[in-house]
Formats: C-alpha cells, sequence, structure tokens
DNA sequence: CTGTTAGCGCATTCAC
DNA sequence: GTGAATGCGCTAACAG
C-alpha cells in the first residue's frame, strides 16, 4: 500500500537519494557495492520508480502513440500484439488510440504532439495529409506511418510491396486455370495502397497478355459492402461472368464471395476470388490471398519509433496463401 | 516548437501562474473576466498542460490499463474500440498491454499497480486467480473484471449472461427442427465462461428432454483447433453424426464447420452447429450465434473504471443471431 | 478573488 | 564516489 519512494530506500540503505538514483539507474560511477546494496534494499521494499515523475524530470514518457481508425480495427489486432510485444521488451507502452473519426484522430495527435504525451507515433490509414504529418513531425516527435511511404522529415514509412503481392497472385491466377477476363474491385481513392495495387495488378495482367479495361475496374473502398456492391452491379449490367474477381483486400473479396454465393454462382468452378491481406477470416473461407507480416511490421514500426535514428523506410513483401478460391493448381 | 508552460501564459496574461492554473482548471473562485482572458491567451499561444506534470501533482494518470491476451486479440478489437471511444469522451486515455502470456501479464499488471503507472485496470481472460487479482486492487487501482463476476473489494465486474444466451440457442435449435442428439465443445478447464455457458446449455437441453451424456461433452480451449479436433475425435470413435454441435464459442464453431466440410459433412443439412460470441468471421461462414454486446460492455467498463462508485457488477444479455447452420425456421 | 509557497518523485548538475 | 541543491511543470493549501 505505502508508496515506496526513492526516499524511503535511501533512508533504509543509509545513502542519499542521489545515490540511489545513480545505482538503481546503473551508472558507472557508483561503488559497487554500494549499488549492488542499494538495489537489493528498493528489492525488499518493492521499490518502482513513480512514471510521472520521471517523466517529468527526463523529459520522457516512456509512451507511443498508436492511432488507427475504428472501421477496420479487427485487422489491426495483430498488429498491435505484435507492437505491444515489442514495446515492452523496450521497456515502452503502448497508449492506443481507435479513432472514431479522421478528425478525431487529428484533434488526438495534435493533442499529444503539443501535450507531449507520448514520445513517439505510430498511425495507419487516418487519412491524414502530408501537410497535417508534418506539422506533428515538426513539433519534435519521431512518427511512423503505415499506410504509404514519405520522404518527410522526421517521419519513418513502413509500407507494404503491394507490386510484389499482386504479381504472386496473378501468377498463381494464370498457372492454376487460363483466364482471359479479369475484373478488379478496388479501394479507396486516393489511398496509397489502393493506388499502387491497382496499379500493379494492371501491370502483372498486362504481361500476361490480360488487358483490363476501364469497365472491368469497379469502384470499392475496402469494405465488404463494397465488394458484394460490386457483384451486384456488374450482374445488374448484366454483364458475363468473369475469369476472376481480384479484390484489392479481404474483407472486400469476403463480399465478393458472399454476393456470388448468394446469386448461386460457385467459387471456383464458376469464377475466381482473389484478396489481399490474409485477414482471420480469410482461412475459413477458403480465401486465396497473400499475407501481410504483420508481426514483422508492428516489430519494425516500434524499433523506428523509439530508436535514435528518427528516419527511416522498408518494405515489407507479403506471401501468397494458396487456399480454394481460385481453385488448385493441376500441376 | 517552443514548449509553452503555465509560467509563459500567466506572465503574457499578466497575472500570477497559480491564477492560470485555476482559470484554466475552472474553478469557481476566479473572476469571470480574468478567466476569459486567460482563456483567451493561454489559446493563442497554444498552451497544453504537461501531463507528466499533472500526473505528478495530482497523484493521478489519467489513464486506463487494459490488458488482455495474445491468443484472441482478434476477438477484443470491437472491446478495444469501445473502450478507447468512451476514455476519450471521459478525458482518458487507454495503455493497452497485449500479453503474450498469462505470466506477462502477472508481471504487467504488478508493475502498474506498483509504479502508479495507471489510475485503473481493465483485464480479460488471464487465468488471474483472486488472490491476485485482490493483491493488486488492494494497491488501490480500481479494477474491472470482464471475465467472471466477482465479489472483492475495489474490483467490479462486468459478465455475458451465458444462461441467456444458450436458452436462445436451444430454443432456436428445437424450433427449428426436432433434435435428439446434440454434442457439445467445451471451453478451458476453470473458466467461468466455459463452465457458466456448459451448465446453462445443459440445463436448456434437459428442459426440452434432451439429455447430454458425458461421452456428448467433448473437451475444448476455446480455439478452431479444439473444435476441429473434437470432430476428428468424434469421427475416429465412429460414432453416429449428432442432430446438433454446440460450441460454446464462435472460434471453436469455425473449427467445427471446418472439420465438418473436409470430411463432407453437410452443414446444415446433416448437422447443425451453433456458437457464442458473434464475432466477425462468423456471418461469412452463415454462423447461427448469440452476439455479445461488446461495445456496451466496453464503455461500461470505462465508466467502472474511471467511477468514483469503485465496485459495481452488471450482467449483459447476448442476443440470437440467426444465419445457416442450423437450417432456417419453417415456421 | 489573487499572489505566494510548498511539495509531487526523480534526474542531474555541482561541490565535497 | 557521494551528498546537497536545482529544476521538471503543475496543483493546492495558504495568506493577503
Amino acid at each position: 500500500m505505502g508508496k515506496v519512494t526513492l526516499f524511503d530506500v535511501a533512508e533504509r540503505a543509509g545513502v542519499s537519494y542521489g545515490t540511489v538514483s545513480r545505482a538503481l539507474n546503473g551508472r558507472w560511477d557508483v561503488n559497487a557495492e554500494t549499488a549492488a546494496r542499494v538495489r537489493r534494499v528498493a528489492d525488499e521494499m518493492g521499490y518502482q520508480p513513480s512514471h510521472a515523475a520521471v517523466a517529468l524530470a527526463r523529459q520522457r514518457t516512456d509512451l507511443i502513440g498508436v492511432v488507427f481508425p475504428a472501421v477496420t480495427a479487427g485487422f489491426y489486432a495483430e498488429l498491435l500484439s505484435a507492437i505491444s510485444d515489442e514495446a515492452l521488451r523496450m521497456g515502452k507502452h503502448i497508449l492506443t488510440v481507435v479513432a472514431a473519426s479522421d478528425d478525431d484522430a487529428r484533434e488526438q495527435l495534435l493533442s499529444f504532439a503539443t501535450g507531449r504525451r507520448v514520445d513517439s507515433l505510430v498511425v495507419m490509414n487516418l487519412g491524414l495529409d502530408d501537410v497535417f504529418i508534418e506539422s506533428i513531425a515538426r513539433r519534435g516527435l519521431p512518427l511512423v506511418q503505415l499506410d504509404r511511404p514519405t520522404t518527410l522529415k522526421g517521419v519513418s514509412s513502413l509500407v507494404i510491396d503491394n507490386a510484389a503481392g499482386m504479381e504472386q497472385l496473378v501468377d498463381h491466377l494464370v498457372a492454376v486455370r487460363r483466364h482471359r477476363h479479369v475484373v478488379v474491385v478496388g479501394g479507396p481513392h486516393g489511398t496509397y495502397d489502393a493506388e499502387e495495387r491497382l496499379d500493379a495488378c494492371r501491370n502483372a495482367l498486362l504481361e500476361r497478355g490480360i488487358a483490363l479495361s476501364d469497365e472491368d475496374v469497379l469502384p470499392g473502398d475496402f469494405t465488404e459492402r463494397a465488394g458484394a456492391a460490386a457483384v451486384a452491379s456488374w450482374l445488374k449490367a448484366g454483364r458475363a461472368m468473369p475469369d476472376a474477381w481480384m479484390a484489392l483486400n479481404d474483407a472486400t473479396a469476403l463480399g465478393v464471395l458472399q454476393a456470388l454465393k448468394e446469386q448461386g454462382i460457385r467459387v471456383p468452378e464458376d469464377t475466381a476470388v482473389t484478396g489481399f491481406d490474409d485477414i482471420y477470416t480469410a482461412r475459413f473461407v477458403g480465401l486465396t490471398t497473400v499475407e501481410v507480416p504483420l508481426g514483422e511490421i508492428g516489430a519494425a514500426a516500434v524499433r523506428f519509433a523509439v530508436g535514435e535514428r528518427v528516419q527511416g523506410h522498408m518494405r515489407f513483401a507479403p506471401r501468397l496463401v494458396v487456399r480454394e478460391t481460385c481453385g488448385r493448381s493441376s500441376a
């Protein structure tokens, strides 16, 4: 119950509390014997430094702010787990904010920056523009961005190698059977991942001799609903079922699959479906997709967040996960 | 860039910084005019109080520690979202720890308690015994437990009304078609939810004239693997396919469904399957289950965590979600 | 109502 | 090596 302070330990150990501070922080200029004794006493008394006091004195909170949007909370579970893990390993903690809206996110980030609430920030998919990002980075907080590459000063970025992922998917598609006509369901306009995936997809297909016409690219927003809507609109337009549906993320693919199923269209017999991300649900619907190494990304994010090297960039390659929605290679 | 302090504001506003503190904290004993001016100046200067200093002076961190196990991280996404939301609304923040193991969790909790890292704690499914829980609650931190009821002093508990959930499930099962033989796949031994659900299930079935023999209760641990294993062992034992499989949580049900599918056993034609929780994946496999109001629970958790009323108990009723795994009522 | 004065618990110069 | 003295930025109790 009694909160043990540095002072208490000092008294009990028969030294001044300055010495205790040094001993406990493992500094070189302390008599080894004294240090050992102090350490023992502190241990016996169950001493734990007050984070608030340390933070105030040292101007450092040991807190990493992690901000992500509510809509896709499930997707970030593994990432959060990895971040928390690595943070603990480094003696830091995670202050999580699930932002209900992009505006909320901005407000929180701003408050974090000026209020010195955290030491560094990890953000993702919040629709933040460079001007804003920079304005907060300039406040001195190292910032790690997980949704797109950046060259801003003081901000690091960890991104997915979307092209590599798409190529694996297309390779698999053509390897497994002949595909002449594929349609893709896109993601939110203006977001890096959505656009890069679309481009990569288009290129990869073209290399295999499959052209993507404008009508073959359906609008989407990375949600299941958009996937289902895409199928519905396609059917309503009376167009022939394509050989494959390529969704730019798994959530969309799930929507596509569900809509297809409701229409009695069999997968993979009548058409194929691919996703991107390999979320938890994917395996239960047999979705063929590419797995994004969230664990590695999370760990790297923390390292960049706490690292002295305030700036860095990494690209993570996804890995193909073959399940049933494209059929199995007969090769 | 320049960190604005109370002192700066005071100087600029021409008052002492004690007054600024009072004005900004909206205390009654300040001249309305002065307060307004101070507030305006603070605003202009972009003043933000230093959390560390406030925490130290006020002995309060405005932080709620949320600790949950990594294994089921996905399940907590919505809960975390709700908690974060309500916390923000109350001017608090969430310090999230995804504990890799129960031992990690204990260590963190202990450190939180003695190090005054957070003001209160929300914990769930960490395999913590009462002795431990009490030892940390006694340290003065309000504790909200989300996995089982408790009568410990200083700790609140929010639990699911498992009996209500099971009854709805069983009701649905018998309403939709005749069921004579049902088998259930259990959860981790010794956990409240697992045991209460099993009891409730047994009772609910008995009331409808369906008895559960010992062989009809398969061991499990709330994972997909356990669900699949249960089916496998059942089949290996050469026993006849039951009319229904009741899994005590959704993850288990997913495993059951998958194993069944691999064996070519159709659902719901050949047998029915039920779950519990209504996780995100459930809808994509058409799982009939009960939905746990995670949003409400999360919000309530925060309220208990920050509330002056340090102790409280609530029970949340799940809601039946009918999909396909039991067939549709022909009524 | 407002200015002054102690702490809050610790890190970190300085002297000794 | 170790003790004493400052300061981190703010709250709160105290005088005026």
